[in-house]
DNA sequence: GATATTAAAGACTCTTAATATCTGCGATAC
DNA sequence: GTATCGCAGATATTAAGAGTCTTTAATATC
């Protein structure tokens, strides 16, 4: 059980977007380079995070992608969401009335969600600015 | 990204064992039959469980598997790294020095993790078996 | 000791999901 | 209009999970 690559990818993708000064857009070539990916596979997943809400593509010439307005309030848990979708870790296709072990294993998947709920990427992107500059 | 069937597998069978009385052996195909597997398939997931050190098996005539002498020890953390490994759920092969994203992801995994390793099964035993004295 | 019973291990197949590429379409700037 | 770009669909490729079959080794019973 691991989370996919998309999903690294994507929050690299978001803290590079926020540091791009004044929100400008960037194109997929130059975010797939930076990772040493694909463009068209860099695309999927940022098709992801553009319909999830949390990155505004433009499309056309000097296109490309920006952080959304929302920036401030984006957190980790939103870009897992968007590139693992939002099913349960343990998923019993049976459901018994009262289950005590899904019981546990939904509280504790609970408490990993708490914590990536409350880690905005605004932040990360704040630290690696800083540490830029020190640099 | 999803815990694995045999997870879930694991996790009913010790129950099922903790709740033998005298923790006497159970065979294979009887604990196969109960969750409605194939009993070699769930023979490779009740190995892992005894490299583990959660059961103990009694091969022969007569033999099958048991509780560990640990029975009052064991968390269901103890099962999800028998039966899933112990590799972490963000795994950037990268590691770049002091990474903020891997803290992150990490931090919010060891909060699933405290909370699956102070979740004993034993206790899960216990109200199984009073709700079946009940009904 | 012979035999039946049982766990352990390895090879193997099947299915599914993740990874990744290629192609054509539609929107936009110039 | 044309070059640039994101978007969607089809299509490999790979890796992991799920599950079966067969052989081997250990144990109890007789
Ligand atoms: S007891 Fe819970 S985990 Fe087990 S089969 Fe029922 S619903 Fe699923
Ligand atoms: S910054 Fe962290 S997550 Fe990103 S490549 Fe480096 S080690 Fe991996």
């Amino acid at each position: 059980m691991r989370y996919s690559n998309a999903t690294n990818y994507a929050l690299h993708t978001m803290v590079h977007l926020m540091l791009q000064p004044g929100g400008s857009s960037v194109g997929v070539q130059e975010l797939a380079e930076m990772q040493h990916l694909s463009p068209t596979y860099l695309s999927k997943i940022l098709t992801k995070l553009t319909k999830a809400g949390l990155i505004v593509s433009t499309p056309g010439a000097k296109g490309g992608y920006k952080i959304s307005r929302t920036k401030h309030e984006i957190s980790f848990l939103d870009v897992i969401h968007a590139t693992e979708g939002d099913t349960s870790l343990f998923d019993c296709s049976i459901h018994h009335e009262g289950c005590l072990i899904e019981n546990v294993m939904k509280q504790a998947e609970e408490n990993m969600k708490k914590e990536l709920e409350s880690r905005l990427l605004i932040d990360i992107a704040k630290e690696v600015e800083s540490k830029q500059k020190e640099g």
